[in-house]
DNA sequence: TAGAACTATGTTAGCGCTAACATGACAGCG
DNA sequence: CGCTGTCATGTTAGCGCTAACATAGTTCTA
């Protein structure tokens, strides 16, 4: 299947968008002049950029990303994967990265696996695929191929959410001990039978952590620390459900544990309709420190997670690094504030 | 400045990933033929299509998307820009345009704008250097600047949340008729001293457009149609501190028509912290019908957008345009709905 | 049964930009 | 004054992929 070589000219396939070498050439310089003037200004005379800039604004020249990142095997691109958008937690971590990055000029791709781990594995794929500048997820549990893709990648890689064993940078709080915390300030309240509820603690398995550090503190004080699951992540309405399920499967209980700040407040404007008192029936805490629970009429008691907080260092961890300097610590643990409420 | 051709072998840049052709050559084709394996499997023998499949999977080849976009000059990047990710509401559309484009193999773009004009031409300008397929934004008001680039443009515009004189395509509701059919519910329960409490209307404009058939209505009546706004966007906060300075501005108020959910909840919530009989002494109503108004007791009264539909058949529409088909109509009206609850 | 139509595959030439290297001009220096 | 260093700018050669066109083999059609 030898092919003879093909003298006639082809049509071209380009768009009607002016490029830097008209841009160029409108301002009497090379093209890479023209991109120095763009990328790098210091490294051109003052003279040349002025023509440069003017040309630019003459022609309505934009730049093509696309060709630029091909050629320099770079794209200012920051690959964010989180499992969940309708969470407001990963709204404010995601706010908190955008703001960082997008000041650097670093563009977010933004991934939502809905707490799917086959949808992370695709994602990373698809992310590795426009040579993004680093990766940032939430979590640290990834599927086997994940990880191998993972480890074969030279760019950073941050973690966000939990503190453990990452695969580079991380940042973060301990949420086992952020579960141990609340468990404390409950039985300080004078509460024994406590539930924790969670929903779909399987994928959202940061709250499994924290039950497990509840259980702990119960069982270190010969309390059980019975666990309930009502099945998929989900927010007020499960709350309420959650509720009623505690009261059905546990009676004689004195206080919910829940898993989060949606729960936790769900649960509490349904004792509300239903006329339980909130603490005196039964104490309602939660975990988060959503705006909405410290609204509500007994204010939720609950843990703050510095969400926003999370997002900014993160992103000025991974800046650092891309910028070559050393990085202050692979691992940051930014805390949490117990807001002690009137639900407790 | 005339330079020699260089003889020397220059040193190469790239990286370490197994490229197309690498793949190519593993199954005993042509780059072509491995490229349309893998993008238009259809017109390759199976023959082929396996052995190359077998040499992706053998090297552990990620497609280097960036070279294809340059090559084929389009990026299945679908470029979307919300003023904020604060409010649910936006958050909403975004996920039901990512689930509906990433089904079809396209990837966001997100950018938000933090309610800032200015951020909108930057952003426009940075996604067109991505070669984007289509650009979906939320409103139709945009700056000068951005209107001729936005003009200049060849691909799919599609502007959502209100309806209106559009670029391109447009999917949303009528805001000024939300505000009459609310403001008319108002007035049938018996309310008429109203007052329309907003949170920075000057860049929520869309609050605006609610207020203008809000007060159509009533003017329309006879009535008076004062209006409070209490400055910079807000969440339940700034409607606690509405609720306080509309009934210190407006004494003998009877109810209070609030720009969005959050407000109204806000002013629910601090309303019955305060002892403040709802509706007794002052109704509430709101707009956008997020879940949480409809947990609180007395449940909000407020107007249900479909958020999540805006965003799906936006993404519906883009596609069948990116994909040559005739649309269907490149206005659509996705109406809303009184949920009457007992706060009136 | 000639030729049109279709199928599978290949060759070539870029897409628009930037890294790497090259060059000439000039300043500073012993 | 030649040498070295710095600066501004230029030439060249790709980055990795796909559109456009080309070519054989096969099937269908008149």
């Amino acid at each position: 299947m030898s092919n003879q070589p093909n003298t006639r000219t082809r049509r071209r396939r380009g768009s009607a968008q002016p490029t830097l070498k008209e841009v160029a050439e409108a301002a009497g310089v090379s093209s890479i002049t023209a991109s120095r003037a763009l990328n790098t200004p210091e490294r051109v005379s003052e003279a040349a950029r002025a023509r440069v800039l003017q040309a630019v604004e003459r022609l309505g020249y934009v730049p093509n990303l696309v060709a630029g990142s091909l050629a320099s095997a770079s794209s200012r691109f920051i690959a964010v994967i989180v499992p969940s958008l309708a969470n407001a937690v990963f709204i404010e971590v995601i706010h908190g990265l955008q703001e960082t990055f997008e000041a650097q000029g670093y563009q977010i791709l933004l991934g939502n696996t809905d707490y799917d781990p086959q949808r992370e594995y695709q994602l990373i794929r698809t992310f590795f695929g426009w040579s993004c500048s680093a990766l940032v997820t939430a979590g640290l549990r990834h599927s086997g191929p994940c990880r191998t893709l993972l480890e074969g990648w030279e760019q950073p890689i941050m973690e966000v959410m939990e503190l453990g064993q990452a695969l580079d940078l991380n940042v973060g709080l301990d949420h086992r001990d952020a579960g141990r915390c609340m468990a404390r300030h409950l039985l300080e309240r004078g509460h024994r039978a406590i539930v924790y509820v969670g929903a779909g603690m399987a994928d959202d398995y940061r709250a499994g952590l924290r039950y497990d550090g509840h259980r702990e503190v119960l069982e270190g004080q010969g309390l059980a620390a019975p666990c309930l699951d009502i099945g998929r992540p989900g927010g007020l309405d499960a709350g309420a459900r959650g509720l009623e399920l505690a009261l059905e499967h546990h009676p004689g209980i004195a206080a919910i544990h829940f898993a989060n700040d949606d729960l936790a407040t769900g649960a509490l404007l349904h004792a509300q309709r239903r006329g339980l008192q909130v603490p005196g029936q039964i104490a309602i805490a939660g975990f988060n420190g959503l705006p909405l629970g410290q609204h509500v009429t007994p204010r939720l008691t609950t843990i703050q997670s510095p969400r926003h907080t999370i997002g900014r260092l993160a992103a000025e961890e991974v800046l650092r690094r891309l910028a070559g300097k050393a990085v202050r610590r692979r691992q940051h643990d930014v805390g949490f504030t117990l807001l002690e409420g009137e639900s407790t």
